[in-house]
DNA sequence: GCTTGACCTTTACGTCGCGTCAAGGTTTAT
DNA sequence: ATAAACCTTGACGCGACGTAAAGGTCAAGC
Protein backbone atom coordinates (compact mmCIF):
# COMPACT_ATOMS: atom_id res chain seq x y z
CA UNK A 1 0.00 0.00 0.00
CA UNK A 2 3.27 2.44 -0.33
CA UNK A 3 4.28 3.70 -3.64
CA UNK A 4 7.11 5.52 -5.39
CA UNK A 5 6.39 8.15 -7.94
CA UNK A 6 6.18 5.95 -10.76
CA UNK A 7 4.20 3.36 -9.06
CA UNK A 8 1.44 5.76 -8.08
CA UNK A 9 1.64 7.45 -11.73
CA UNK A 10 1.57 4.03 -13.38
CA UNK A 11 -1.82 2.98 -11.02
CA UNK A 12 -2.77 6.45 -11.92
CA UNK A 13 -2.05 6.70 -15.38
CA UNK A 14 -0.29 10.31 -14.44
CA UNK A 15 3.88 11.17 -14.98
CA UNK A 16 6.23 11.33 -12.60
CA UNK A 17 6.90 15.07 -13.66
CA UNK A 18 2.81 15.28 -12.56
CA UNK A 19 3.21 13.81 -9.09
CA UNK A 20 6.39 16.16 -8.64
CA UNK A 21 4.93 19.25 -9.50
CA UNK A 22 1.83 18.45 -7.51
CA UNK A 23 4.10 18.38 -4.58
CA UNK A 24 5.25 21.71 -5.60
CA UNK A 25 2.27 23.29 -5.23
CA UNK A 26 1.33 21.44 -2.08
CA UNK A 27 -1.42 20.21 -4.00
CA UNK A 28 -0.28 16.43 -3.27
CA UNK A 29 3.07 16.09 -0.60
CA UNK A 30 3.86 12.45 -0.19
CA UNK A 31 3.09 10.55 2.88
CA UNK A 32 6.79 10.61 3.84
CA UNK A 33 10.38 10.94 2.06
CA UNK A 34 12.69 8.00 2.14
CA UNK A 35 16.27 8.57 3.37
CA UNK A 36 17.37 8.50 0.40
CA UNK A 37 15.15 11.32 -0.80
CA UNK A 38 12.54 8.97 -2.65
CA UNK A 39 8.57 10.22 -2.26
CA UNK A 40 6.39 8.14 -1.04
CA UNK A 41 2.43 7.53 -1.21
CA UNK A 42 0.61 5.89 1.10
CA UNK A 43 -3.06 5.03 1.23
CA UNK A 44 -4.15 8.62 2.25
CA UNK A 45 -2.40 10.23 -0.93
CA UNK A 46 -4.47 7.53 -3.34
CA UNK A 47 -7.28 8.75 -2.50
CA UNK A 48 -6.62 12.18 -2.67
CA UNK A 49 -4.94 12.04 -6.06
CA UNK A 50 -7.97 10.46 -6.92
CA UNK A 51 -10.31 13.64 -6.11
CA UNK A 52 -7.30 15.14 -7.83
CA UNK A 53 -8.58 14.02 -11.13
CA UNK A 54 -11.91 13.54 -10.57
CA UNK A 55 -11.70 17.36 -10.60
CA UNK A 56 -9.32 17.84 -13.32
CA UNK A 57 -11.45 15.82 -15.56
CA UNK A 58 -13.81 18.61 -15.23
CA UNK A 59 -11.54 21.36 -16.15
CA UNK A 60 -10.99 22.82 -12.75
CA UNK A 61 -7.74 24.38 -12.51
CA UNK A 62 -5.05 22.95 -9.28
CA UNK A 63 -5.31 25.89 -7.44
CA UNK A 64 -9.00 25.24 -7.44
CA UNK A 65 -8.41 22.00 -6.67
CA UNK A 66 -6.80 22.52 -3.83
CA UNK A 67 -8.77 25.09 -1.73
CA UNK A 68 -12.07 22.89 -2.90
CA UNK A 69 -10.72 19.51 -0.84
CA UNK A 70 -8.89 21.39 1.74
CA UNK A 71 -11.73 23.49 2.30
CA UNK A 72 -12.65 22.59 6.03
CA UNK A 73 -17.18 22.18 5.03
CA UNK A 74 -15.43 19.72 2.19
CA UNK A 75 -18.22 16.92 2.14
CA UNK A 76 -16.76 14.61 -0.18
CA UNK A 77 -20.19 12.69 -0.48
CA UNK A 78 -21.80 16.22 -1.71
CA UNK A 79 -18.60 16.71 -4.18
CA UNK A 80 -19.05 13.29 -5.81
CA UNK A 81 -22.54 13.88 -6.31
CA UNK A 82 -22.00 17.35 -8.16
CA UNK A 83 -19.53 15.64 -10.09
CA UNK A 84 -22.07 12.91 -11.21
CA UNK A 85 -23.90 16.10 -12.70
CA UNK A 86 -21.08 18.04 -14.01
CA UNK A 87 -20.13 14.55 -16.27
CA UNK A 88 -23.60 13.79 -16.78
CA UNK A 89 -23.99 17.76 -18.41
CA UNK A 90 -20.93 16.98 -20.51
CA UNK A 91 -22.16 14.16 -21.65
CA UNK A 92 -25.55 16.55 -22.54
CA UNK A 93 -22.88 18.34 -24.67
CA UNK A 94 -21.20 15.42 -26.34
CA UNK A 95 -24.58 15.02 -27.97
CA UNK A 96 -24.58 18.69 -29.24
CA UNK A 97 -21.66 18.15 -30.92
CA UNK A 98 -22.37 14.95 -32.29
CA UNK A 99 -25.36 16.31 -33.69
CA UNK A 100 -23.57 19.33 -35.29
CA UNK A 101 -21.15 16.29 -36.92
CA UNK A 102 -24.77 14.84 -38.01
CA UNK A 103 -26.33 17.67 -39.27
CA UNK A 104 -23.03 18.41 -41.32
CA UNK A 105 -22.78 15.21 -42.53
CA UNK A 106 -26.13 15.43 -43.80
CA UNK A 107 -25.48 18.40 -45.30
CA UNK A 108 -22.48 17.23 -47.07
CA UNK A 109 -24.03 13.94 -48.32
CA UNK A 110 -27.55 15.61 -49.14
CA UNK A 111 -25.74 18.63 -50.85
CA UNK A 112 -27.65 20.90 -49.29
CA UNK A 113 -26.00 24.21 -47.58
CA UNK A 114 -25.35 24.82 -44.00
CA UNK A 115 -25.98 28.47 -42.16
CA UNK A 116 -23.55 29.90 -40.21
CA UNK A 117 -24.94 29.94 -37.38
CA UNK A 118 -25.66 26.02 -37.33
CA UNK A 119 -21.74 25.35 -38.23
CA UNK A 120 -21.06 26.01 -34.22
CA UNK A 121 -23.90 24.86 -32.97
CA UNK A 122 -22.52 22.80 -29.70
CA UNK A 123 -19.18 24.94 -29.71
CA UNK A 124 -21.09 27.68 -28.17
CA UNK A 125 -22.32 25.45 -25.48
CA UNK A 126 -18.93 24.72 -24.16
CA UNK A 127 -18.40 28.03 -23.78
CA UNK A 128 -21.52 27.60 -21.28
CA UNK A 129 -20.45 25.22 -19.58
CA UNK A 130 -16.59 27.24 -18.59
CA UNK A 131 -18.53 30.38 -17.29
CA UNK A 132 -20.12 28.57 -14.97
CA UNK A 133 -17.01 27.06 -13.81
CA UNK A 134 -16.07 30.32 -13.43
CA UNK A 135 -19.02 31.40 -11.51
CA UNK A 136 -18.04 27.68 -9.54
CA UNK A 137 -14.94 29.44 -8.36
CA UNK A 138 -16.08 32.72 -6.88
CA UNK A 139 -19.20 30.88 -5.18
CA UNK A 140 -17.41 27.55 -4.32
CA UNK A 141 -18.42 27.98 -0.80
CA UNK A 142 -22.02 28.26 -2.21
CA UNK A 143 -22.61 24.75 -4.08
CA UNK A 144 -25.51 23.19 -4.58
CA UNK A 145 -27.31 26.90 -3.58
CA UNK A 146 -30.74 27.18 -4.96
CA UNK A 147 -28.90 30.94 -6.33
CA UNK A 148 -26.14 28.80 -8.05
CA UNK A 149 -28.72 27.00 -10.25
CA UNK A 150 -30.95 29.82 -10.97
CA UNK A 151 -27.94 31.71 -12.54
CA UNK A 152 -27.30 28.99 -14.27
CA UNK A 153 -30.04 28.56 -16.04
CA UNK A 154 -29.51 32.78 -16.74
CA UNK A 155 -26.58 32.02 -18.53
CA UNK A 156 -27.68 29.27 -20.58
CA UNK A 157 -30.78 31.24 -21.77
CA UNK A 158 -31.21 31.07 -25.28
CA UNK A 159 -30.20 27.48 -26.63
CA UNK A 160 -31.82 25.92 -23.17
CA UNK A 161 -35.26 27.51 -23.99
CA UNK A 162 -34.81 26.33 -27.08
CA UNK A 163 -33.37 22.88 -26.16
CA UNK A 164 -36.61 22.70 -23.52
CA UNK A 165 -38.99 24.06 -26.55
CA UNK A 166 -37.18 21.14 -28.65
CA UNK A 167 -38.48 18.19 -25.90
CA UNK A 168 -41.97 19.58 -25.62
CA UNK A 169 -42.22 19.69 -29.32
CA UNK A 170 -41.25 15.48 -29.03
CA UNK A 171 -43.36 15.30 -26.29
CA UNK A 172 -46.37 16.47 -27.69
CA UNK A 173 -45.92 14.34 -30.86
CA UNK A 174 -45.71 11.25 -29.28
CA UNK A 175 -48.86 11.94 -27.01
CA UNK A 176 -50.90 13.15 -29.70
CA UNK A 177 -49.84 10.23 -32.00
CA UNK A 178 -50.55 7.79 -28.98
CA UNK A 179 -54.02 9.22 -29.12
CA UNK A 180 -54.87 9.21 -32.37
CA UNK A 181 -53.54 6.07 -33.77
CA UNK A 182 -56.88 3.95 -34.37
CA UNK A 183 -59.06 6.68 -33.90
CA UNK A 184 -58.60 9.86 -35.97
CA UNK A 185 -58.00 10.36 -39.90
CA UNK A 186 -54.13 10.63 -40.96
CA UNK A 187 -55.28 12.92 -43.73
CA UNK A 188 -57.37 14.46 -41.04
CA UNK A 189 -57.39 17.68 -39.12
CA UNK A 190 -55.67 15.63 -36.07
CA UNK A 191 -53.04 14.02 -38.71
CA UNK A 192 -52.00 17.45 -40.22
CA UNK A 193 -51.51 19.20 -36.84
CA UNK A 194 -49.32 16.02 -35.92
CA UNK A 195 -47.41 16.21 -39.27
CA UNK A 196 -46.94 20.11 -38.67
CA UNK A 197 -45.44 19.40 -35.42
CA UNK A 198 -43.18 16.68 -36.95
CA UNK A 199 -42.04 19.45 -39.52
CA UNK A 200 -41.63 22.27 -36.90
CA UNK A 201 -39.29 19.41 -34.63
CA UNK A 202 -37.57 18.76 -38.33
CA UNK A 203 -36.55 22.40 -38.56
CA UNK A 204 -34.60 22.47 -35.28
CA UNK A 205 -32.41 19.95 -37.00
CA UNK A 206 -32.04 21.02 -40.84
CA UNK A 207 -31.14 24.17 -41.75
CA UNK A 208 -34.05 24.86 -44.96
CA UNK A 209 -37.20 22.50 -45.12
CA UNK A 210 -38.47 20.86 -48.06
CA UNK A 211 -41.71 18.20 -48.22
CA UNK A 212 -39.67 15.81 -50.04
CA UNK A 213 -36.78 15.79 -47.57
CA UNK A 214 -39.67 15.30 -45.09
CA UNK A 215 -41.79 12.74 -46.99
CA UNK A 216 -38.38 10.92 -47.21
CA UNK A 217 -37.70 10.70 -43.74
CA UNK A 218 -41.38 9.57 -43.35
CA UNK A 219 -40.90 6.59 -45.21
CA UNK A 220 -37.72 6.04 -43.33
CA UNK A 221 -39.93 5.33 -39.98
CA UNK A 222 -41.58 2.41 -41.61
CA UNK A 223 -39.26 1.03 -43.84
CA UNK A 224 -36.32 0.87 -40.83
CA UNK A 225 -37.13 -1.08 -38.19
CA UNK A 226 -34.80 0.89 -35.40
CA UNK A 227 -37.25 3.93 -36.35
CA UNK A 228 -40.15 1.85 -36.28
CA UNK A 229 -39.90 0.19 -33.42
CA UNK A 230 -39.08 3.50 -31.69
CA UNK A 231 -42.80 5.15 -32.49
CA UNK A 232 -44.59 1.89 -31.95
CA UNK A 233 -42.76 2.07 -28.46
CA UNK A 234 -43.14 5.34 -27.49
CA UNK A 235 -46.66 5.86 -29.02
CA UNK A 236 -48.25 2.43 -29.04
CA UNK A 237 -48.27 -0.38 -32.17
CA UNK A 238 -48.94 1.52 -35.69
CA UNK A 239 -48.06 5.13 -34.94
CA UNK A 240 -44.73 5.02 -37.56
CA UNK A 241 -47.52 3.91 -39.95
CA UNK A 242 -49.71 6.56 -38.66
CA UNK A 243 -46.98 9.44 -38.81
CA UNK A 244 -45.77 8.36 -42.23
CA UNK A 245 -49.24 8.61 -43.80
CA UNK A 246 -49.95 12.03 -41.73
CA UNK A 247 -47.13 12.76 -43.36
CA UNK A 248 -47.37 11.54 -46.92
CA UNK A 249 -50.40 13.95 -47.27
CA UNK A 250 -49.06 16.85 -45.66
CA UNK A 251 -46.40 16.54 -48.30
CA UNK A 252 -48.95 16.46 -50.80
CA UNK A 253 -51.06 19.87 -50.24
CA UNK B 1 -21.62 36.35 -45.31
CA UNK B 2 -18.03 38.08 -44.76
CA UNK B 3 -17.42 38.97 -41.40
CA UNK B 4 -14.82 40.93 -39.05
CA UNK B 5 -13.14 39.30 -36.43
CA UNK B 6 -15.23 40.11 -33.65
CA UNK B 7 -18.27 38.80 -35.59
CA UNK B 8 -16.73 35.36 -36.90
CA UNK B 9 -15.47 35.04 -32.85
CA UNK B 10 -19.20 35.40 -31.62
CA UNK B 11 -20.44 33.28 -34.53
CA UNK B 12 -17.97 30.45 -33.31
CA UNK B 13 -17.60 31.72 -29.90
CA UNK B 14 -13.71 31.99 -30.19
CA UNK B 15 -11.84 34.90 -28.85
CA UNK B 16 -10.49 37.66 -31.34
CA UNK B 17 -7.10 36.92 -29.97
CA UNK B 18 -7.33 33.13 -31.12
CA UNK B 19 -8.40 34.45 -34.67
CA UNK B 20 -5.61 36.56 -34.88
CA UNK B 21 -3.29 33.83 -33.19
CA UNK B 22 -4.35 31.46 -36.09
CA UNK B 23 -3.96 33.78 -38.56
CA UNK B 24 -0.10 34.17 -37.14
CA UNK B 25 0.78 30.52 -37.52
CA UNK B 26 -0.76 30.07 -40.60
CA UNK B 27 -3.73 27.81 -39.24
CA UNK B 28 -6.49 30.16 -40.58
CA UNK B 29 -5.88 33.63 -42.86
CA UNK B 30 -8.56 36.03 -43.39
CA UNK B 31 -9.63 35.99 -46.81
CA UNK B 32 -8.41 39.45 -47.58
CA UNK B 33 -7.30 42.55 -45.68
CA UNK B 34 -8.83 45.41 -46.01
CA UNK B 35 -7.62 49.00 -46.52
CA UNK B 36 -7.78 49.80 -42.75
CA UNK B 37 -5.46 46.58 -42.17
CA UNK B 38 -8.82 44.60 -41.32
CA UNK B 39 -9.15 40.68 -41.37
CA UNK B 40 -12.28 39.42 -43.32
CA UNK B 41 -13.53 36.08 -43.19
CA UNK B 42 -15.72 34.78 -46.30
CA UNK B 43 -17.78 31.37 -46.09
CA UNK B 44 -14.66 28.80 -46.79
CA UNK B 45 -12.99 30.52 -43.86
CA UNK B 46 -16.17 30.01 -41.79
CA UNK B 47 -16.33 26.33 -42.88
CA UNK B 48 -12.22 26.10 -42.36
CA UNK B 49 -13.01 26.90 -38.84
CA UNK B 50 -15.49 24.76 -38.27
CA UNK B 51 -13.20 21.67 -38.96
CA UNK B 52 -10.61 23.23 -36.63
CA UNK B 53 -13.04 23.92 -34.18
CA UNK B 54 -14.14 19.59 -34.43
CA UNK B 55 -10.27 18.56 -34.71
CA UNK B 56 -9.71 21.13 -31.24
CA UNK B 57 -12.51 19.87 -29.83
CA UNK B 58 -11.01 16.32 -29.48
CA UNK B 59 -7.82 17.36 -27.98
CA UNK B 60 -5.92 17.90 -31.33
CA UNK B 61 -2.95 20.16 -31.57
CA UNK B 62 -3.23 23.12 -33.76
CA UNK B 63 0.08 22.09 -35.63
CA UNK B 64 -1.03 18.65 -36.19
CA UNK B 65 -5.21 20.21 -37.34
CA UNK B 66 -2.92 22.20 -40.18
CA UNK B 67 -1.70 19.66 -41.34
CA UNK B 68 -4.67 17.13 -41.30
CA UNK B 69 -6.75 19.87 -43.17
CA UNK B 70 -4.29 21.35 -45.81
CA UNK B 71 -3.25 17.10 -46.42
CA UNK B 72 -3.84 16.91 -50.15
CA UNK B 73 -6.25 13.56 -49.70
CA UNK B 74 -8.24 15.46 -46.71
CA UNK B 75 -11.45 13.89 -47.47
CA UNK B 76 -14.24 16.05 -45.05
CA UNK B 77 -16.66 13.53 -45.06
CA UNK B 78 -14.12 10.36 -43.57
CA UNK B 79 -12.93 12.69 -41.44
CA UNK B 80 -16.32 13.63 -40.00
CA UNK B 81 -16.89 10.42 -39.54
CA UNK B 82 -13.80 9.70 -37.49
CA UNK B 83 -14.92 12.48 -36.01
CA UNK B 84 -18.24 10.86 -34.71
CA UNK B 85 -16.56 8.10 -33.53
CA UNK B 86 -14.19 9.87 -31.72
CA UNK B 87 -16.77 11.60 -29.83
CA UNK B 88 -18.92 8.24 -29.15
CA UNK B 89 -15.89 7.23 -27.53
CA UNK B 90 -15.48 10.23 -25.47
CA UNK B 91 -19.18 9.07 -24.70
CA UNK B 92 -18.04 5.79 -23.36
CA UNK B 93 -15.29 7.13 -21.29
CA UNK B 94 -17.12 9.54 -19.78
CA UNK B 95 -19.61 6.64 -18.59
CA UNK B 96 -16.90 4.91 -16.96
CA UNK B 97 -15.77 7.83 -14.96
CA UNK B 98 -19.43 8.06 -14.03
CA UNK B 99 -18.99 4.27 -13.26
CA UNK B 100 -16.36 5.27 -11.24
CA UNK B 101 -17.84 7.69 -9.29
CA UNK B 102 -21.00 5.73 -8.63
CA UNK B 103 -18.96 3.27 -7.16
CA UNK B 104 -16.56 5.62 -4.97
CA UNK B 105 -20.21 6.47 -3.45
CA UNK B 106 -21.14 3.13 -2.91
CA UNK B 107 -17.79 2.30 -1.30
CA UNK B 108 -18.93 5.42 0.60
CA UNK B 109 -22.05 4.72 1.94
CA UNK B 110 -21.42 1.36 2.04
CA UNK B 111 -18.54 1.59 4.57
CA UNK B 112 -16.68 -0.85 2.44
CA UNK B 113 -13.16 -0.01 1.34
CA UNK B 114 -12.27 0.40 -2.51
CA UNK B 115 -8.91 -1.01 -4.12
CA UNK B 116 -6.49 1.27 -5.54
CA UNK B 117 -6.75 0.13 -8.62
CA UNK B 118 -10.45 0.54 -8.83
CA UNK B 119 -9.64 4.05 -7.55
CA UNK B 120 -8.28 5.14 -11.32
CA UNK B 121 -10.53 3.15 -13.46
CA UNK B 122 -11.64 5.46 -15.80
CA UNK B 123 -9.04 7.62 -15.75
CA UNK B 124 -6.71 5.20 -17.81
CA UNK B 125 -7.40 4.75 -21.08
CA UNK B 126 -5.70 1.22 -21.26
CA UNK B 127 -8.19 0.30 -18.69
CA UNK B 128 -10.85 1.68 -20.33
CA UNK B 129 -10.00 -0.70 -23.00
CA UNK B 130 -9.11 -3.69 -21.23
CA UNK B 131 -12.77 -3.08 -20.05
CA UNK B 132 -14.71 -2.40 -23.43
CA UNK B 133 -13.36 -5.81 -24.52
CA UNK B 134 -16.24 -7.27 -22.51
CA UNK B 135 -19.65 -8.28 -23.94
CA UNK B 136 -23.58 -8.79 -22.59
CA UNK B 137 -25.27 -5.40 -21.69
CA UNK B 138 -22.26 -2.76 -22.15
CA UNK B 139 -21.89 -4.27 -25.30
CA UNK B 140 -25.51 -3.70 -26.49
CA UNK B 141 -25.63 -0.54 -25.22
CA UNK B 142 -22.44 0.67 -27.50
CA UNK B 143 -23.10 -1.05 -30.52
CA UNK B 144 -27.11 -0.44 -30.39
CA UNK B 145 -26.22 3.23 -29.82
CA UNK B 146 -23.51 3.71 -32.13
CA UNK B 147 -26.08 2.14 -34.91
CA UNK B 148 -28.88 4.52 -33.80
CA UNK B 149 -27.19 6.95 -33.95
CA UNK B 150 -25.19 6.32 -37.36
CA UNK B 151 -28.47 5.18 -38.74
CA UNK B 152 -29.81 8.78 -37.99
CA UNK B 153 -27.19 11.13 -39.20
CA UNK B 154 -26.76 8.98 -42.77
CA UNK B 155 -30.38 7.90 -43.59
CA UNK B 156 -31.00 11.71 -43.39
CA UNK B 157 -28.94 12.38 -46.17
CA UNK B 158 -29.35 9.10 -48.02
CA UNK B 159 -29.98 9.41 -51.56
CA UNK B 160 -33.27 7.99 -53.16
CA UNK B 161 -31.15 5.08 -54.97
CA UNK B 162 -29.03 4.40 -51.98
CA UNK B 163 -32.39 4.42 -50.01
CA UNK B 164 -33.85 2.13 -52.44
CA UNK B 165 -30.99 -0.30 -52.20
CA UNK B 166 -31.65 -0.08 -48.53
CA UNK B 167 -35.07 -1.43 -48.50
CA UNK B 168 -34.54 -3.78 -51.22
CA UNK B 169 -31.88 -5.31 -48.46
CA UNK B 170 -33.92 -5.34 -45.86
CA UNK B 171 -36.91 -6.81 -47.73
CA UNK B 172 -34.34 -9.87 -49.12
CA UNK B 173 -32.92 -10.13 -45.54
CA UNK B 174 -36.48 -10.53 -44.03
CA UNK B 175 -37.59 -13.07 -47.09
CA UNK B 176 -34.52 -15.16 -46.65
CA UNK B 177 -35.56 -15.44 -43.25
CA UNK B 178 -39.09 -16.41 -43.34
CA UNK B 179 -37.95 -19.07 -45.94
CA UNK B 180 -34.98 -20.38 -44.02
CA UNK B 181 -35.86 -20.83 -40.45
CA UNK B 182 -36.60 -23.82 -39.33
CA UNK B 183 -35.17 -25.47 -42.68
CA UNK B 184 -31.93 -24.22 -42.89
CA UNK B 185 -28.54 -24.39 -41.15
CA UNK B 186 -27.64 -21.20 -39.41
CA UNK B 187 -23.59 -22.28 -40.20
CA UNK B 188 -24.89 -23.73 -43.34
CA UNK B 189 -24.27 -21.80 -47.07
CA UNK B 190 -28.31 -19.73 -46.75
CA UNK B 191 -27.38 -18.79 -43.38
CA UNK B 192 -24.05 -17.26 -44.14
CA UNK B 193 -25.46 -15.68 -47.52
CA UNK B 194 -28.47 -14.46 -45.14
CA UNK B 195 -25.35 -13.00 -42.20
CA UNK B 196 -23.48 -11.47 -45.34
CA UNK B 197 -26.84 -9.23 -46.58
CA UNK B 198 -26.99 -8.14 -42.78
CA UNK B 199 -23.71 -7.16 -43.13
CA UNK B 200 -23.82 -5.10 -46.22
CA UNK B 201 -27.27 -3.79 -44.59
CA UNK B 202 -25.34 -2.59 -41.68
CA UNK B 203 -22.55 -1.02 -43.59
CA UNK B 204 -25.43 1.41 -44.75
CA UNK B 205 -25.14 2.95 -41.42
CA UNK B 206 -21.48 1.87 -40.11
CA UNK B 207 -18.15 3.95 -41.17
CA UNK B 208 -16.14 1.05 -40.78
CA UNK B 209 -16.98 -2.68 -40.38
CA UNK B 210 -15.89 -5.16 -37.62
CA UNK B 211 -17.23 -8.62 -36.68
CA UNK B 212 -17.02 -8.11 -32.88
CA UNK B 213 -19.50 -5.37 -33.88
CA UNK B 214 -21.82 -7.22 -36.07
CA UNK B 215 -21.70 -9.96 -33.78
CA UNK B 216 -22.37 -7.37 -30.67
CA UNK B 217 -25.43 -6.44 -32.36
CA UNK B 218 -26.84 -9.66 -33.28
CA UNK B 219 -26.37 -10.03 -29.39
CA UNK B 220 -28.69 -7.56 -29.00
CA UNK B 221 -31.30 -9.16 -31.56
CA UNK B 222 -32.04 -11.63 -29.05
CA UNK B 223 -31.06 -9.86 -25.79
CA UNK B 224 -33.55 -6.51 -26.64
CA UNK B 225 -36.90 -8.08 -27.04
CA UNK B 226 -37.54 -5.02 -29.27
CA UNK B 227 -35.37 -6.50 -31.88
CA UNK B 228 -36.57 -9.87 -31.09
CA UNK B 229 -40.12 -8.75 -31.64
CA UNK B 230 -39.27 -7.15 -35.16
CA UNK B 231 -37.68 -10.11 -36.66
CA UNK B 232 -40.23 -12.60 -35.11
CA UNK B 233 -42.94 -10.69 -36.78
CA UNK B 234 -41.65 -9.80 -39.84
CA UNK B 235 -39.88 -13.44 -40.51
CA UNK B 236 -41.46 -16.09 -38.00
CA UNK B 237 -41.16 -16.93 -34.75
CA UNK B 238 -37.17 -17.96 -33.94
CA UNK B 239 -36.56 -15.40 -36.88
CA UNK B 240 -33.93 -13.07 -34.55
CA UNK B 241 -32.46 -16.28 -33.35
CA UNK B 242 -31.65 -18.17 -36.36
CA UNK B 243 -30.29 -14.68 -37.55
CA UNK B 244 -28.12 -14.27 -34.60
CA UNK B 245 -26.37 -17.76 -34.92
CA UNK B 246 -25.76 -17.39 -38.70
CA UNK B 247 -24.08 -14.14 -37.61
CA UNK B 248 -22.01 -16.03 -34.98
CA UNK B 249 -20.99 -18.46 -37.68
CA UNK B 250 -19.98 -15.83 -40.15
CA UNK B 251 -17.77 -14.11 -37.67
CA UNK B 252 -15.96 -16.61 -36.30
CA UNK B 253 -14.41 -17.16 -40.29
C1' DG C 1 31.72 -7.53 -5.13
C1' DC C 2 30.72 -5.33 -9.29
C1' DT C 3 28.14 -3.94 -13.00
C1' DT C 4 23.90 -2.92 -15.27
C1' DG C 5 19.80 -0.74 -15.87
C1' DA C 6 15.83 0.95 -14.05
C1' DC C 7 14.57 3.83 -10.95
C1' DC C 8 15.00 8.28 -8.13
C1' DT C 9 16.56 13.40 -7.19
C1' DT C 10 16.91 18.72 -8.26
C1' DT C 11 17.48 22.49 -11.46
C1' DA C 12 16.18 24.78 -15.32
C1' DC C 13 14.55 25.98 -19.62
C1' DG C 14 10.84 25.05 -23.39
C1' DT C 15 6.01 24.57 -25.12
C1' DC C 16 1.13 25.41 -26.32
C1' DG C 17 -2.74 28.25 -26.71
C1' DC C 18 -3.96 31.70 -25.85
C1' DG C 19 -5.24 36.16 -21.97
C1' DT C 20 -4.01 40.61 -21.16
C1' DC C 21 -2.11 44.96 -21.26
C1' DA C 22 -0.26 49.01 -24.07
C1' DA C 23 -0.41 52.33 -27.56
C1' DG C 24 -2.33 53.47 -31.12
C1' DG C 25 -5.67 53.76 -35.85
C1' DT C 26 -10.77 53.13 -37.94
C1' DT C 27 -15.84 52.95 -38.22
C1' DT C 28 -20.31 53.87 -36.88
C1' DA C 29 -23.97 56.27 -34.38
C1' DT C 30 -25.68 59.97 -32.42
C1' DA D 1 -17.79 66.33 -33.49
C1' DT D 2 -17.29 63.19 -30.30
C1' DA D 3 -17.88 58.95 -28.07
C1' DA D 4 -18.17 54.13 -28.25
C1' DA D 5 -16.95 50.25 -30.23
C1' DC D 6 -14.35 48.23 -33.06
C1' DC D 7 -9.62 47.17 -35.30
C1' DT D 8 -4.21 46.80 -35.50
C1' DT D 9 0.65 45.19 -33.96
C1' DG D 10 3.79 44.15 -30.42
C1' DA D 11 5.14 42.13 -26.06
C1' DC D 12 4.80 39.85 -21.78
C1' DG D 13 2.57 36.28 -18.72
C1' DC D 14 0.64 31.93 -17.41
C1' DG D 15 -0.81 27.11 -16.28
C1' DA D 16 0.48 22.41 -16.43
C1' DC D 17 3.37 20.14 -17.36
C1' DG D 18 7.53 17.87 -21.09
C1' DT D 19 12.18 17.37 -21.52
C1' DA D 20 16.95 17.40 -20.97
C1' DA D 21 21.13 17.67 -17.80
C1' DA D 22 23.74 15.94 -14.16
C1' DG D 23 23.82 13.10 -10.78
C1' DG D 24 22.37 9.60 -6.61
C1' DT D 25 20.01 4.82 -5.31
C1' DC D 26 18.45 0.11 -5.54
C1' DA D 27 17.60 -4.84 -6.90
C1' DA D 28 19.25 -8.39 -9.84
C1' DG D 29 22.44 -11.15 -12.11
C1' DC D 30 27.22 -12.61 -13.09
Amino acid sequence: MEYTVKQLGDLAGVSGRTLRYYDQIDLLKPAWVSAAGYRMYGPKEVKRLQQILFFRELGVDLETIRELIDAPGFDEKQALLRHRERLLERKRQLDLLLENVERTLAALEGGTAMSDKDRFMGFKEKLVRENEEKYGQEARERWGDAAFDASNAKVLGLTEEKYAELESLSREIIESLAAAVGKEDPAGAEGQRIADLHRRWLCFFWPEYSKEAHLGVAEMYVADERFTAYYDNQAGQGAAQFLRDAIAAYAKN
